[in-house]
DNA sequence: CTATGGACCTGAATGC
DNA sequence: TGCATTCAGGTCCATA
């Protein structure tokens, strides 16, 4: 589930809440991606001093370290107020983190487990570091330039989707808004990296910002699982040209729109406005 | 180095 | 109704 967007919209509500606050305990249920050595009494009383994100991963900087977490497929947080200790919380099926706090509890429910949690003394040093220095460029910063993305695909012959999903050009584009974003920039998604044009790369460049800024605004997409940490849904997936819509006529052209397998992931494009090169 | 397929895990939807 | 198959927002790892 979660790209960049909905991680985002995640990072924004979550951040006001938990800034700031003491973390009391930290309870880990069922394993998630890794079963990693973090103990948690280690980390109760300690403060979190900012919430960030990179990628798709959501950074809790600690006092004294950080936390990376990854959403996975199904994952999703939840803020919950805990008026008293004797009103518990109500716990909810595939509930398997949760970090408790003064006046209120973050929930980490991921039905597929392929989320993480991650915990490091710095962004340099510790699993965090193997995490995070592979990963591409942020697509909301400056270095993600026309330039700089014709740069990194030209280092790549395989189809533009894959390159795209793979995050080691820019982060942050999932299944969704791979598809979404080549729609707009009128780019066939098994076009080589390396093969697309100076003028598209730009196109591109300006769709990405375009398309996850969108998402962001738009609360991310909501297939099933997402929600933000209060409880909304997204709307993205509401105003798809393409993702989701086999078979469907395109909204511009009126061709039907195609649906197919690239690297064992769906990816949905208009023939006609994306024409074979 | 890049490219590719399998693995991880659960649940919902579809088909016979 | 029951059971098997397919698909779903990610990404790590082993192998060419």
């Amino acid at each position: 589930m979660p790209e960049l967007p909905e991680v985002e919209v995640t990072r924004r509500v979550l951040q006001p809440h938990v800034q700031g606050q003491k973390l009391l305990a930290l309870r880990m249920g069922k394993p998630l991606r890794w079963p990693l050595g973090i103990h948690p009494e280690e980390l109760s009383g300690r403060r979190v001093v900012a919430v960030q994100r990179r990628g798709k991963y959501i950074i809790l900087q600690l006092e004294q370290g950080i936390l990376l977490v990854h959403l996975g497929m199904s994952g999703s947080l939840r803020w919950v107020a805990v008026p008293t200790a004797a009103d518990r919380p109500s716990r909810q099926l595939h509930d398997h983190v949760s970090w408790e706090f003064e006046d209120a509890e973050l929930v980490l429910n991921d039905p597929r487990r392929f989320g993480a949690v991650v915990f490091a003394p710095s962004m340099s040093e510790g699993m965090a570091t193997q995490l995070l220095q592979k990963l591409g460029m942020e697509p909301f910063s400056p270095e993600f330039t026309p330039e700089s993305l014709g740069q990194g695909l030209a280092r790549h012959r395989a189809p533009i989707k894959q390159v795209l999903l793979a995050g080691t050009v820019v982060v942050g584009v999932g299944n969704i808004y791979a598809s979404e974003v080549l729609f707009r920039s009128g780019i066939h998604p098994f076009l080589p990296a390396c093969a697309v044009p100076p003028a598209a790369a730009e196109r591109l460049h300006r769709h990405t910002v375009n398309v996850l800024s969108q998402a962001v605004e738009l609360g991310g997409s909501t297939l099933r699982n997402f929600h933000a940490p209060g409880g909304e849904a997204g709307a993205f997936q509401s105003v798809t040209q393409v993702y989701g819509r086999a078979g469907q006529p395109c909204r511009l052209c009126g061709t039907p729109i195609l649906r197919v397998q690239q690297g064992q992931r769906s990816t949905f494009f208009c023939p006609g406005c994306q024409p074979a090169v």
